[in-house]
RNA sequence: GCCCCCGUAGCUCAGCUGGAUAGAGCAACUGACUUCUAAUCAGUAGGUCGCAGGUUCGAAUCCUGCCGGGGGUGCCA
């Protein structure tokens, strides 16, 4: 029990003799905001002494009388208008610090309700090149998912690959009609990714050709329009004149927006027309979209040929992302793709059609909602089903099989809506007892603000982004560390650079949209993975140079010394891991952990500074202090470990 | 049109369920290596938390409106 749901549990008596719930005072029950008010501190004496019409400080005094917090704190202080300030004692500090260093888990209990969880995380379209877009995905769902399980959780991770998609019917086309089979027997998984590029490209030609004459007309009607509102006349009416502003803005970045559009457009056809051997392609295939639709349909379908050529190809692709997830150490339980949920599409729709869910429209099957305009298609007009379709399956699936309580979605926030919808079609279907949530994540971007993509405007490849990281982390360890090894240094490079990747992807708020920057992701200061292994590193110079036997330290711990503040501040922060964890798994925000993690570096960081551990002034203080250092070692790598991150004895 | 997200220091970002003087890191400037790892630490400077109202003991946080940016929006995933 860690100490804030301990002074919790104190005040939850006391606090249920004023009020009927007591759970909306306890969450106000938090750690300090500043080291001088104590180490954590209860405000709820303000909103019960509006409640209960008493002075907010009587309220606290009542509270301070009633609770016995004679076991855990040593000082108990009302401040201000009636915060409760509490200060831990240093006996309740010393057990419960002896108990952390004696544990394996640091002290950190699981949790008295385990759930069980599907966490579906990573889901790429496999024959598609995974690009910067997917290791988010990866790296939050690994993450969050080894912080469940550490919490004593049940958790399964699922990979549902893209694996049934009309990339397919693309590839199979490209297949068919653009193989270079040389390129093909040499490196098939390349050339796949040739072919799905080169058929997307010709597909992207055609659908803008189309579509261009429509927005060059839009823009005109835009233009139009910017001039008619310019031409109004003012009215003297604040109000109005103000709606006519308005609109005239809205007008002009709609003008402007299509105008962007068509240099795009403009830009994709060029791309092909200045291109002859491109441009005599496209003529000749120019029903592209439809065909590879078919391709995809027959494969469906059953067709002999398409489907010995997906069971062809899906084994290298896999194998082939398979290598990335080898490099990032990432395992999932369960790799369940969309092809698996195939044969249990028809009767979803049937099922949801037999209760009276769905509704023709247009010719298409659709579920509608209240709150959304637009239904949610669960079958085309042709027949076939989609990934909305897919997504019911799944739900049922996992429910039949693995009776879950809970599954989490990390996916990119684009998709918020769509998952708004799944909800909601899950809920009617019955499957209203378990958790869905959609754990989204905001756009990786480029330093220009724009979703991340290399200078010719492709997005960028995950494989040449590994590698990246590590050559500069190699590069780094290099100038810090002449003389090191080359074994040691590709070590280095490896848990430094992929550390640092993982680590600017965790650290950000995962709602929000991050620059994606490699001189920060493998920054050697600040709040970077570098800077939370160097800590552990430190500590293992400490014990090397101290030739201290760890390992009989922890068995049988000394009493800890707070000889400077630092020391107590670093114990009190040491003792929060487990309230860190619960924090992280409310939101499932591992930026949480990284901070608490980050905040512990510094803490060390400044001990180290402040506090010899070798040159302590007595043998009592110096075991005390490499207690400390052992305990922020080892909370370090375990933390970091959760976050998927490795560290190094030496740097 | 409708829906969602964002706007915090020059830059990149934190800020939990409303709490005490809004925080880090980078960049800038000043210091500290005969010392357990300087991949570090100490310090200085930098703010109208987009704007305006409201709710209240208290608002970056909640509500409304406005301004600015992004995303999504019936048969792609």
């Amino acid at each position: 029990m860690n100490a804030l749901s301990e002074i919790k549990s104190h005040f939850s008596a006391a606090l249920a003799k004023l009020v009927d719930d007591p759970t909306q005072a306890l969450g106000m029950i938090r750690p300090a905001g500043d080291p001088k008010f104590g180490d954590y501190q209860a405000n709820c004496a303000m909103p019960l002494g509006k409640q209960l019409g008493k002075p907010p400080r009587d309220i606290a005094a009542d509270l301070v009388a009633d609770v016995s917090l004679d076991s855990l704190c040593s000082n108990v202080e009302i401040a201000g208008p009636g915060f409760i300030n509490l200060t831990l004692s240093d006996a309740w500090l010393n057990n419960h610090l002896a108990a952390a260093i004696k544990d394996d888990r640091l002290g950190v209990t699981a949790t008295d309700s385990p759930r069980k969880y599907v966490v579906d995380y990573s889901s790429p379209n496999v024959a598609k090149p995974m690009h910067v877009g997917h290791i988010r995905s990866t790296v939050i769902g690994d993450a969050i998912a080894k912080v469940l399980r550490f919490a004593g959780h049940e958790v399964i991770t699922d990979n549902h690959l893209g694996d049934w998609g009309t990339q397919f019917g693309m590839i199979i086309y490209g297949y068919k009609h653009f193989l270079d089979s040389s390129a093909f027997k040499t490196e098939p998984v390349k050339e796949l990714g040739r072919l799905y590029k080169f058929v997307r490209q010709i597909m992207d030609y055609h659908s803008t050709k189309k579509q261009l004459p429509t927005t060059q007309a839009e823009l005109v009607a835009a233009q139009q329009k910017v001039e008619q509102l310019k031409a109004l006349p003012e009215t003297g009416d604040k109000k109005a004149a103000k709606k006519q502003k308005k609109e005239l803005n809205n007008a002009i970045s709609a003008a402007k927006k299509l105008t962007g559009k068509i240099e795009d457009a403009q830009a994709t056809l060029q791309a092909t027309e200045t291109s002859p051997s491109l441009a005599k392609i496209a003529a000749q295939h120019a029903e592209i979209g439809n065909a590879a639709l078919l391709e995809t349909a027959a494969l469906h379908a059953g067709d002999e040929t398409n489907l010995a050529l997906w069971k062809q190809f899906l084994p290298m692709c896999r194998d082939d992302i398979q290598k990335i997830y080898s490099r990032l150490n990432i395992v999932f339980d369960k790799e369940l793709g969309e092809s698996f949920y195939h044969d249990q599409l028809a009767n979803v729709v049937k099922d949801l059609e037999a209760k009276g869910f769905t509704r023709e429209s247009d010719g298409a099957i659709c579920v509608f909602l209240d709150n959304h305009d637009a239904p949610m298609i669960v079958q085309k007009r042709d027949g076939a089903f989609l990934y909305a379709t897919t997504d019911l399956a799944t739900i049922k699936y996992r429910m039949e099989n693995f009776d879950t309580d809970a599954s989490l979605y990390v996916v990119d926030h684009r998709q918020s809506e769509h998952f708004n919808k799944l909800f909601d079609v899950a809920d009617k279907w019955g499957y209203n007892e378990t958790e869905l949530t959609h754990v989204s994540f905001g756009t990786v971007m480029g330093k220009d603000g724009k979703p991340f993509k290399t200078r010719s405007g492709d997005t960028v490849g995950l494989e040449g982004l590994l590698d990246e990281a590590e050559t500069r982390a190699a590069t780094i360890a290099k100038e810090n560390n002449p003389d090191i090894s080359d074994d040691l240094l590709a070590q280095a490079a490896k848990i430094v650079g992929l550390g640092g990747l993982k680590y600017a992807d965790l650290s950000h708020a995962r709602t929000s949209d991050y620059v994606f920057d490699y001189d920060k992701m493998l920054s050697v200061r600040g709040n970077s993975a570098t800077y939370l292994q160097y800590g552990y590193a430190r500590v293992q110079g400490i014990i090397r140079k101290t030739e201290a036997d760890i390992a009989a330290i922890r068995q049988s711990p000394v009493a800890f010394e707070f000889e400077q503040p630092i020391e107590r501040q670093l114990a009190v922060k040491l003792l929060q891991f487990s309230e860190a964890i619960d924090e992280m798994l409310v939101d499932y925000r591992p930026n949480i952990l990284c901070n608490y993690l980050f905040e512990t570096a510094q803490l060390f960081a400044k001990f180290f500074d402040q506090c010899s551990v070798k040159d302590a002034s007595s043998d009592s203080l110096r075991t005390s202090r490499l207690q400390l250092c052992d305990l922020t070692a080892r909370t370090l790598k375990t933390g970091l470990s959760l976050l998927g991150i490795e560290v190094l004895d030496k740097m």
